[in-house]
DNA sequence: CGTTACATTGAGTTCGATCAAGCTTAGTGG
DNA sequence: CCACTAAGCTTGATCGAACTCAATGTAACG
């Protein structure tokens, strides 16, 4: 398939889940989504598309590939706030404020559309119902950050890796990236530490107990649930965000 | 001092506190100015403004007394999310959404405005100034939360601590309420060990430590920062989210 | 003046961190 | 094609931060 069709079909897939997630027709979206397949680009695993307290750029758009928002304290520590998976914003409207409060790298090689600060404001000022979209997926979003926010504070560790692998999946899934319980899931044990809020031994040890548990297998960056209602019981999960728009 | 004064005040303090934040002039919020005044209402302590899961109703703003965001896990475990503070929006932008995906409770016997789902539409869409400086304002609340999560997973008990304490006084400093290196905290040690992710008698414990250290005091829901620079640098604290709009 | 909520202290326990080593895999270049 | 390297994964041993349970102290309040 030609590079322009496969970035045709994913500008679609973003497009039809504002679409859903916004209930609104996807005739709403035309406009972004030949932007998107104009504004296309790509960039290699580990790179910083976007580093705390830099001028934040335009609305950008994840297309493919696994991204993370993240902070680095300055005793060196980073915690992972989200993964940013494909068909989500990377910084949703970060461009209303002046700097970056977080960074962005890729997890894998990406691929994504980025608008201009000036294109950005133009399009949503023009077309109202994109601007409702787009703000409807950033509070969703900002919802998936906060039950990160209560997993870290209350889980504990097993609790907190079956959360995050329900979490991955079931967005993934919405998304028709996934199905069937299996994902692929790029992130180290290393990243999944710093997201978790534990270190990657533990994570090591942990992610053996759900073996052990019989909840999940995680392999050659591929996800496999081998049941998903014992994993989301075991994690604590009530999907308050999977809830579309008003 | 009437209540119709006081009130007036606490609208005038909002609306200052959108202007400067959002670099518009504060004529541009005289309509919602006077919309405040008309929608203020109280709340006592302890009482929830509105309950995850719940339709969510329009914009509502803090113009005095402390509130939480919050959430409840299914073993029964509460986080808070976040401290609304006076000035600030409770809920920004949730009524984009269809149902709350966190609580609000009052902590203190609270003032607030709060506007009709339509109110605040027609409003948003009349005024985009207002509209703006509104969601400039989210991002702000985002950022703050977004520092908070990194807390959680990466400060230990103490630095956790001296970080909220940091945040709250410069949050409050910001809108006048606060300065000379006091203000009050009204939270109980069990509200910030639920903030915090720790259980009552850590925090006990940790603000003795606090204490011992020369950095605070904390008596009677009044808080005295002692030394502000020290207490900043054992938080790691680096104020990313103090920066102004664009 | 009893009741209730909140704060404090002590003792024992555990979850997860740190340190340190060995192992596996994939990639690179001679 | 193999030696070498670098990342990441795995395991063991030890340690410490924070938890739980339980009791006591204090202060506000009807």
């Amino acid at each position: 398939m030609a590079r322009e069709d496969r970035i045709e079909l994913k500008a679609r897939m973003v497009t039809e889940r504002l679409a859903t997630l916004s209930a609104q027709p996807l005739a709403d979206f035309a406009v972004l989504e030949r932007l998107i397949c104009q504004r296309a680009q790509e960039a290699p695993a580990h790179a910083d598309l976007v580093r705390e307290g830099e001028s934040s750029a335009g609305i950008r758009m994840m297309l493919g590939g696994w991204a993370c928002r993240y902070k680095m304290l300055v005793n060196g520590r980073r915690q992972l706030l989200s993964f940013v998976l494909p068909g989500e914003l990377c910084d949703p409207y970060m461009h209303l404020l002046a700097r970056m409060d977080h960074s962005l790298a890729a997890l894998t090689p990406v691929t994504y559309a980025q608008l201009g600060r000036e294109e950005s404001e133009r399009l949503v000022h023009d077309h109202p119902a994109v601007a409702r979209a787009l703000w409807i997926q950033t509070m969703f979003e900002i919802g998936v950050e906060r039950e990160w926010t209560a997993s870290l504070g209350q889980r504990v560790a097993f609790q907190r890796l079956a959360h995050l692998f329900c979490d991955i999946y079931l967005r993934l899934n919405m998304t028709g990236i996934a199905e069937d319980n299996w994902c692929d899931f790029p992130p180290t044990q290393g990243d999944i530490g710093d997201a978790t809020g534990l270190s990657s031994v533990h994570v090591n040890r942990t992610l053996q107990d759900l073996r052990a548990a019989n909840l999940i297998t995680l392999t050659n960056k591929r996800l496999f649930i081998r049941n998903l209602e014992a994993l989301k019981s075991a994690a604590l999960f009530r999907p308050s965000y999977g809830v579309v728009a008003h």
